[in-house]
DNA sequence: GCCGTTTTCGGCCCGACTGTTTTCAGTCG
C-alpha cells in the first residue's frame, strides 16, 4: 500500500497532539506540526523524492531526525514513535482535543484524574457531574462540552469559498452602514481565496469598538454569541458559519489586516524576521521598543522587514517569503486578464441557455471569445452529442459568428475519456472542431496506474487539447481519483496539451499545488467556468483566485491570449 | 526537534477573551 504525503502528515499531527497532552517540550510539538504542514503542501510525493535519493532535510522544518522518521514511515506505512506513544496515551484522546474548550492541559487532566479516554467516557463523566469538580473546570464548561458532544461539533465543518461569500459579503455590507465605521474587510482564508474556509474574519476600523460589536451581535442571522469584547467578538450564524469580528484603529489597520489575513505560518515567519531586526510585530503595528515604526498599511509591515508586498493568495509559507527576498515574486494573473472562456454548456445537453444567449452573456462580461463544449454521447443523462448533432451545432456557431458583434464563438466539445483512454467520439467528428476538452466522467475507481495510463493515452489523441477538471474531485463530496499528477503534467507537456482549472466552486480543479507544478513544467492552464447558465461566468473569479494561489501569471494562463494567439496555440498540436 | 543577519547552543510569535479564579491558566486564532 503506497504511503502518501497526507498519511505522513497525519501521523506527525497525531504525534504532536499526544506529545502535547503529555506536556512535552512545546517547541518539539511545534516541530512536528510544522513538518506535517510542510509535507502536506508539498507538490510531489515524498516517496518519489526518496526513490530519487533526494535529501529531505532540504524541506523547510525537516531536520535530520524527522527526515529519518519520514523515511521509516514511507517504507513501513507506520511510525514506531506513534506506536510507543499509544502505549502510554490512548489514541482517542486526540479526538477530545477537537472539542471546543478542550486543549492539551484539560484533556490531560480528564485522562489522568478521571481516567477518561474516549468521547463516550467524557459523556458519561459529564452526565454524572464528575467533570465540574475538576480543577480548571466548572459548571459552564460542563454545559458547553455537553452541547458540543450533542451537536457533534468535534467534526470540523468547512464551507466552500463561494458559499462563505454568500454569508460574509452581506454581513460586511451591513457593518459598513454603521456610523463611525471606516474600512470593512473580510480577511482570513477568505481573503487568501482558499477553496474552503472554516470561519470568517471581518476586520473593521471604527471609532467605537463597543458600538460595532453591538451591531455585529445584533445581525439578524446570528444564532449564538460566543464572545463579545471591545476589540474581538465571535458569533455563530444560523448557517453554522462562525464569524470573528476584530475592531482596530486606523493607524493599526495594515498591521491588523496582515495579521488577520494569515496564514498563521506566514505570520510567524514574518514576525521572526521582525524579531531578527529588533522589531515586535503584532496586530497593532510594528514596534521598536515602544515606538511605532510601521503598520498603517500592509505594505509598510512588509517594508519593515525588507520585503516587497506579498499578495494574500501567496501567504501560505510555501516559499513566498524566500521569493520576495530574492525579488522573484510572480506577478499574479487577474480576472481582467481573461480574454475568453473555453468550457461552456448549452441547452443542447445539460445547460440552461442557447448558444446565442451564452455568447451574449460572455460578451457582456467582457470576454472576446467563448468555446462551446457540450457533452459527448456517452453521457446519455445529459443528452450528450453524437457526431450528427455536433455537426449541426457547428453550423449554428458558424451562422452566429457571422452575425454576432464583439464575441467569437469557438467550436469545441467536452468529450468523455473512455475507460481504455479512447475518446467518446470518432476522430472524424473531432477534426472539424477548434479544440477538444477531454474529461473523465466514469470509472473513478480505477487503480492509480490504470487511471494515469487512461489519461495519458487520451492526451495522445491528435485532436485532444485540454484536460478537463483533471483530478475529478468534488470538494467536500468526492475525493480526487487516484492518478499520478506528475506524470499527467509531463504527458500534457509532451503531447502539447493544456490543463483546465475548472472554476466551478465545487471543483476548483486543478488544485493550487498542481497549478504550481504545471507552471514549473511549462504547461499552460486554462481557467474555465464550466458554465451551465448565463450566470455562471461569475464563477470565473473563483477560478482566478485558485490560479493566483497556484502562483500563475498572466502568461501561464492559456485563455489570457487573444483569439488569434489562441488559435495559433491550439493548432500547434 | 529545528535552525542560524544572535550560526552548533539557546533560542523558538503574540495578544484577547473566558472561566475559574483572587491574580491567572487555558484556549483560541
Amino acid at each position: 500500500m503506497p504511503v502518501h504525503n497526507a498519511d505522513i502528515a497525519a501521523i506527525f499531527d497525531e504525534i504532536a497532539d499526544l506529545l502535547e497532552i503529555e506536556s512535552e517540550n512545546p517547541f518539539r510539538v511545534r516541530a512536528y506540526r510544522t513538518a506535517a504542514q510542510s509535507i502536506r503542501s508539498l507538490g510531489r510525493e515524498v516517496t518519489a523524492l526518496l526513490d530519487q535519493g533526494e535529501d529531505l532535510t532540504r524541506l523547510p522544518g525537516i531536520g535530520k531526525d524527522l527526515a529519518g522518521k519520514i523515511a521509516d514511515i514511507a517504507r513501513s506505512g507506520h511510525s514506531e514513535d506513534l506506536d510507543a506513544l499509544h502505549k502510554k496515551t490512548p489514541a482517542a484522546l486526540t479526538e477530545l482535543m477537537k472539542l471546543p474548550g478542550l486543549g492539551p492541559k484539560r484533556v490531560s487532566a480528564l485522562y489522568h484524574d478521571l481516567k477518561i479516554r474516549s468521547l463516550d467516557d467524557l459523556r458519561k463523566a459529564l452526565e454524572a457531574g464528575r467533570v465540574r469538580d475538576l480543577s480548571g473546570f466548572g459548571a459552564k464548561t460542563e454545559v458547553r462540552l455537553l452541547e458540543a458532544l450533542r451537536s457533534e461539533a468535534g467534526e470540523e465543518r468547512r464551507f466552500k469559498l463561494a458559499v462563505a461569500a454568500q454569508y460574509a459579503e452581506p454581513l460586511a455590507a451591513y457593518l459598513e452602514k454603521q456610523k463611525g465605521v471606516g474600512s470593512v474587510v473580510i480577511a482570513g482564508s477568505f481573503r487568501r481565496r482558499r477553496e474552503t474556509v472554516g470561519d470568517i474574519d471581518i476586520l473593521v476600523t471604527a471609532r467605537s469598538g463597543r458600538e460595532v460589536a453591538e451591531r455585529f451581535v445584533g445581525y439578524d442571522e446570528v444564532d449564538r454569541v460566543v464572545s463579545k469584547g471591545t476589540t474581538r467578538s465571535t458569533v455563530i450564524l444560523r448557517s453554522g458559519l462562525q464569524v470573528d469580528l476584530r475592531v482596530v484603529s486606523k493607524v493599526s489597520f495594515g498591521a491588523a489586516l496582515h495579521y488577520f489575513t494569515g496564514s498563521k505560518s506566514h505570520n510567524i515567519a514574518v514576525r521572526r524576521m521582525g524579531q531578527q531586526r529588533g522589531l515586535k510585530i503584532n496586530e497593532y503595528g510594528v514596534f521598536r521598543d515602544e515606538e511605532r515604526v510601521a503598520g498603517k498599511t500592509e505594505a509598510s509591515v512588509f517594508e519593515s522587514v525588507d520585503l516587497p508586498f506579498i499578495e494574500p493568495e501567496l501567504r501560505e509559507n510555501r516559499g513566498e517569503i524566500e521569493a520576495a527576498r530574492k525579488g522573484r515574486l510572480p506577478e499574479l494573473v487577474e480576472l481582467d486578464d481573461l480574454r475568453g472562456d473555453l468550457h461552456a454548456h448549452t441547452k443542447a445537453t445539460d445547460g440552461h441557455a442557447s448558444v446565442r444567449e451564452m455568447a451574449e452573456a460572455a460578451r457582456d462580461r467582457g470576454l472576446d471569445y467563448l468555446g462551446i463544449t457540450d457533452h459527448s454521447r456517452r453521457l446519455t443523462m445529459a443528452h450528450g452529442l453524437d457526431p450528427k448533432r455536433l455537426a449541426a451545432q457547428g453550423e449554428e456557431i458558424d451562422r452566429l459568428n457571422a452575425r454576432l458583434e464583439g464575441i467569437t464563438l469557438l467550436k469545441g466539445i467536452e468529450v468523455d475519456i473512455l475507460e481504455d483512454g479512447r475518446l467518446d467520439l470518432p476522430d472524424k467528428a473531432l477534426a472539424g472542431l477548434d479544440f477538444v476538452v477531454g474529461s473523465v466522467h466514469s470509472k473513478f475507481e480505477l487503480s492509480r496506474k490504470r487511471q494515469t495510463e487512461r489519461i495519458l493515452r487520451a492526451m495522445d489523441n491528435p485532436h485532444f487539447t485540454i484536460l478537463g477538471h483533471p483530478s475529478g474531485r468534488l470538494i467536500g463530496e468526492r475525493g480526487a481519483y487516484e492518478v499520478d499528477m506528475e506524470r499527467v503534467i509531463q504527458g500534457a507537456r509532451d503531447a502539447g496539451c493544456f490543463l483546465e482549472l475548472n472554476a466551478h466552486p465545487e471543483r476548483l480543479d486543478l488544485t493550487d499545488v498542481h497549478c504550481q507544478m504545471a507552471r514549473d513544467a511549462g504547461v499552460l492552464v486554462s481557467v474555465n467556468s464550466d458554465a451551465h447558465s448565463t450566470m455562471d461566468f461569475d464563477l470565473l473569479r473563483f477560478g482566478i483566485g485558485q490560479a493566483r494561489r497556484g502562483w500563475l501569471e498572466k502568461d501561464d494562463v492559456l485563455n489570457t491570449r487573444s483569439v488569434k494567439a489562441l488559435r495559433g496555440l491550439l493548432t500547434k498540436k
